[in-house]
Parts: structure tokens; C-alpha cells; sequence
DNA sequence: GGCAATAACATAACACGTTATATAACTTGT
DNA sequence: ACAAGTTATATAACGTGTTATGTTATTGCC
């Protein structure tokens, strides 16, 4: 049975790299289950993005990331009731929303970038290195690497390479 | 207000990659508006799948598009609703659901094949002409062209140029 | 032949993306 | 100063992906 959004080219480009980034997603969750707060691998960008920038208004956040104000917001409601973040009204405007870092949110961050995100950095960049030429043709390649060895396999490989 | 899936790098590459092609099924949407059964772009690749394999059970379906037995399911039944596709047990295995295009469905595939798909597959193919060297970077630039011209312009632009 | 294991599909519950629209707060213009 | 427009966030409704689990049909073995 061959891979038919494979088969369609660019045709079907856009379903293919959200697929892709699916299963990178699913495969990162794996190494992502150590942190004691566990945590949608979808999530920690918001994470990510807070550590660097600081509080951010509902809206800054979106931008940073590039996803709409509605997804921000109910994301957001999430990590609150995980309570990985804080929100304050915005002192000058009070429509806004601060979104903030919580105590323990820091903890996870610190955590996070002490250990697990650069070994998954470390991975997947070892997943797409010495790819070069038209990006099907390395998302092919990509999709054969991963199916051959999951993302968390290489990871750990890489550990004991040390 | 910088990009911080970008600047993570290859750590967020699955939440990027997700978000790149949501984008471009957006964008393709709008090309695709001129069918008549409005179609979302998503569910394209399977009556695709069933235009180039013939009819198919749940199980084959969701191999050959790659996503989940669930995910096949739900979408059939969107499908069923439309009057794009029909259902019927299989002829052997009473628990197999075989899935086929109806007649509507031949003609709407019909229709895009003889005239979206191509367009389609050449703006995208377009959008990432003359790209090389490593993933990230050709991500950047086709996140950078697409902010700079959404696809549906560049379709119409090849339009003008035959 | 009949019971247990397997396999195919359905369903439920969750995460997450979107667009369209509502609500509340701020800004503007007269 | 107040009505009208704009802006920030919230909510609703939809599509789609997942995993876990339930049902029903088939298989296999004694």
C-alpha cells in the first residue's frame, strides 16, 4: 500500500507537513514524559516563548508564535489550570491579559532547557543532518528515517554515545 | 516581535512544520472554493486516495493516507453526509467497511483533476522552486515567500502568464 | 462445535487549529 | 462629555488529529 499524500506531490504538500510535524510532535512526547509536570508537546512552545520574551499580553503571544488569539487563549486557560502560568489584567489597558510564568512554570522551564530540550534539539537535528536538495525529496527521506528508527531511539542512542 | 518557533529551531520543528502546512491547506482552500460541493482541503487526499486506488475498506484507507483508523472513520462518515462517497460491507469480511466514490464524487474529482489539482500542484511546486540546502532554511523561505504573496496569487499570476 | 484470541470498525474523550462573532475597554472626534 | 469606532480577549461552532476502549465478526485450536 504506497503513501498516496507521497504519491500527490506538492499537491498535497500542506497535509504532508502536517502529518510530519504530527508525528515529530508525538515522537518528541515521548522524551518530553520525563518532565514531572507532564505536558503536551504543543504546549511547551508557549513555555518557550514566555522564558524568552517575559509576560506577554494574549496577543504578543499569538504573534510570537504565529497561531490566532482564540488558540492562545484556550491554551492558555490550560497551562493556567496546570499551574504553569499566571494571568494579571494589563496595568494601562485593562482588556489586556498578562500571561506570566508561574513559580513552578519556571521550575519546568529550567528543567526543560537544563536536560531535555537540547537532547531533542540534538535529535532532530541529527534526524535531518546531511539532507540537502528539493524538500520533498528530504521530507521523504525524513518520513523513511523516522519510520526506521523513532525519534526517541535516536535520542537515546546519542546518550549512550557520551 | 520575532518568531519563536523559528528561532527554537529544530527543537519546535513539529510544531513548525504543523503550522506551515495549516497554512498552506488555508491558502489552498481558498483555489479550492471554486468546486461545487465545497470541500474542505483536508479530505481532498482521500478522494484522491479512492480515485487512484479504487475502493477501498477503512483499514487500507487510513494506511495509504497515514493517519489513524479513527481519524478514517470520522471523515467517512463527512464524506457519507456530503454524497461524495458510499459505504457497504465487505463482500467476504462482514466487519469491513468498503468505501467508494459515489457519483458526485467521480465528478468532483473529475473536475479537479482536469482543473485545480494541476493549478494547484504548480503554484505550490512554484512556491518552492529553486530551494536548497538544509530544511530549516528552506522553511524560512517559503514562510517568507508565502507571507509575501499567499498561494492563491501566485496561482492566479501563472493563470495570467499561459 | 464451541470457546478464546484476533481483527475491523465505532465511539469517546482529549488537544488543538481555524473563522466568525460577542463583550468590554479604550480612543476619537465633535 | 458622549456617541461612535476600534481594539483586546472570550466564546461558539467546526474540522481533524490522537489514544484508549467497546462491539462485532472471524479465526483457530482443542
Amino acid at each position: 500500500m504506497d503513501d498516496i499524500l507521497r504519491a500527490l506531490g506538492h499537491l498535497a504538500l500542506g497535509s504532508r507537513l502536517k502529518r510530519l510535524g504530527e508525528q515529530l510532535q508525538a515522537d518528541t512526547q515521548h522524551l518530553l514524559d520525563e518532565l514531572d509536570p507532564l505536558l503536551p508537546s504543543g504546549q511547551h512552545p508557549f513555555l518557550a516563548a514566555l522564558d524568552r520574551l517575559g509576560p506577554l499580553t494574549v496577543g504578543d503571544l499569538a504573534q510570537a508564535l504565529g497561531v490566532s488569539q482564540p488558540g492562545v487563549t484556550r491554551t492558555v486557560v490550560r497551562l493556567v489550570e496546570r499551574g504553569l502560568v499566571e494571568t494579571g489584567p494589563g496595568p494601562d489597558d485593562q482588556r489586556q491579559k498578562i500571561v506570566a510564568l508561574s513559580a513552578a512554570g519556571r521550575e519546568l522551564v529550567e528543567a526543560a532547557k537544563a536536560e531535555l530540550w537540547p537532547r531533542i534539539d540534538a535529535a532532530v537535528a541529527e534526524l535531518c543532518a546531511g539532507l540537502d536538495g528539493p524538500l520533498l525529496a528530504q521530507l521523504a527521506a525524513i518520513e523513511d528515517r523516522l519510520a526506521a528508527a523513532p525519534l526517541h531511539r535516536r535520542a537515546r542512542s546519542k546518550e549512550r554515545a557520551r
